[in-house]
DNA sequence: GTTTATCATAAGGTTTTATTTATATATAAT
DNA sequence: ATTATATATAAATAAAACCTTATGATAAAC
């Protein structure tokens, strides 16, 4: 069976009318190219669609189902569309992120803001390590991910859009705290809490000291990086982590950063989407927002504490 | 928007495989004319339904969308093919039936009448008596069963569509016939010519004379009902019979009706189905056509023979 | 009986569609 | 760097779909 939606829009139109010259009229057509539709949907099902007694038709039992599925078809094509010009237009859609977890704090904020300009749009948002966020992108199952060193050479575009300063923070009481300065060389005579290997911001310290020729020594190390914070309020070691991730410890002075020479060390944040990837109208708005739009809420984030850094120093 | 029900299809296979070298295969096409398809129905809605990244390729959420609206309409259209089908059937069906011997006569009358107005069906009528009935029920070989009392609890679902009284008649000589009125107990001296055990018209009369309290003496008993009218013809003893069997004796005279206290005993036709059985279309129309669309027939048929019972009466 | 309205049929032509082969391009694997 | 694999593009063509005009047929209305 091979209909064309054209024989269902004819037939749809005669079954309504019952009378092929006014079908023809309304469809700015022929009589007998309206005749001529039918007879061949008729044809496709080889059965008689509609009858005529006397003058007028009438449409037969399998007319009628044909009536129906027709009109249902097209409705469905309409809502169809209809969709799609909501998904153009942003009115609908589903944007999906992933981020890394050092970055979800501040991401939330961006995303909440986000979602009030856009009310109808569903976001899904995984939370999650690098190797991870990687595998996210290559298996195309996220639109953009959010995180801090993104490798070169998978593919993978990335356009930063924040500083992320990494500062070195300990609970308040230890003695670096007092200090208007610290030496590096004073540094790294203090044992560390750290992120474990292979993670950006393990990869970014490294390279910083590297730089310096020095070395640290890692006390602990794990992946969670609040738990690396907690290890730092409870005196198990230095900890250097993103500013971003400590606007709670800070406010509640849990931690402090400590104004060590050559610090904050700063990296970015990126953006980061499959080369040749063509973004969905929402996530291509989403990032624009992302590189240009929410500067007024992320100005508001990190306000407060640039605000603490600028007192570590004093 | 002009979609063609093959670029769904084609859409449909690709976004199955979401690769256009295997959708081809599936398709007994060539790569490049499914690539086609494809565009053109992209063209259609203006948006990238699949997108590649690298090698593979990924529908987009538009894609989605689509492809839902593809596997639907097509799921729909097969549905609609399947519903066509069955009322074509109606056309040239094969409509199954088994009568009770007794009920062979009129029923016969209904069908003749019931081919006319379905021309094509092809129609199987056995003739036989009540326990093959249960058989071809119980082996599901045939469609409906009409007969006068159906056993309750063998899966069967009987629905009564027409009264079917039992008389007493016998020679039009007898000296009962000439009486206004016969009371049981001097119908009660008479002998009878009886249906064997077990049939559903001897179920119904010993059900009768027992409510009663009267026993009657059976002279002879036979499973042909044509033989006991005859024999009743011939003297051997009264016969209690469906007054539908007797068109044609009433009508040659060769049997007269007697008026007996009590008599007609009024039982019923019925029509009989397996339970949970799906009716085929056609077996569903012709049950449809004997539960009300007979009524003219069945009423040509029963009115000279209700004439004949008030003949007896007078 | 004639007229009118309506549908069916036929012939003809234009446009669109479906498909193939051949070839180019791009990616991943070796 | 080369090869193998998959998709994209182009050109050609055969088939079909679609529509029109002209005409025939039928039933109801006048």
């Amino acid at each position: 069976m091979n209909l064309t939606f054209r024989q269902l829009k004819v037939f749809d139109v005669v079954a309504r009318h019952l009378n092929y010259t006014r079908a023809a009229k309304e469809l700015h057509l022929s009589q007998p190219a309206v005749s001529m539709q039918v007879k061949q949907l008729e044809e496709q099902v080889d059965t008689p669609l509609i009858e005529k007694l006397g003058k007028k038709l009438y449409l037969t039992d399998v007319g009628h189902e044909m009536h129906n599925y027709a009109r249902s078809t097209m409705q469905q094509l309409i809502d169809l569309e209809e969709t799609i010009v909501q998904m153009k237009t942003l009115q609908q859609g589903h944007l999906k992120l992933a981020v890394a977890s050092t970055a979800n704090h501040f991401v939330i904020r961006m995303l909440a803001h986000f979602a009030k300009i856009h009310p109808k749009i569903r976001i899904s948002l995984e939370v999650t390590n690098r190797s991870s966020l990687l595998e996210l992108l290559d298996k195309n199952q996220c639109d953009l991910v959010i995180m801090g060193s993104p490798p070169e050479g998978h593919n993978l575009m990335a356009s930063p859009f924040l500083e992320n300063p990494l500062v070195v923070v300990t609970y308040p009481e230890h003695r670096l705290t007092a200090k208007k300065k610290v030496s590096l060389k004073e540094l790294i005579k203090e044992e560390f809490v750290m992120r474990e290997e292979g993670s950006g911001t393990r990869i970014a310290i490294e390279r910083f000291f590297a730089e310096q020729e020095l070395e640290f020594k890692t006390k602990m190390d794990m992946s969670n990086n609040r738990a690396i914070k907690h290890a730092a309020e409870e005196g198990l070691g230095l900890a250097i982590v993103s500013m971003h991730t400590l606007e709670l410890e800070l406010k509640a002075k849990t931690l402090k950063i400590v104004n060590v020479e050559g610090f904050p060390i700063y990296r970015h944040w990126y953006v980061v989407q499959r080369e040749g990837k063509r973004l969905s109208p929402i996530a291509t708005v989403f990032k624009d927002y992302i590189m240009e739009g929410a500067d007024d809420v992320i100005e508001e984030f990190t306000a407060p504490l640039y605000k603490h850094l600028e007192q570590s120093a004093n």
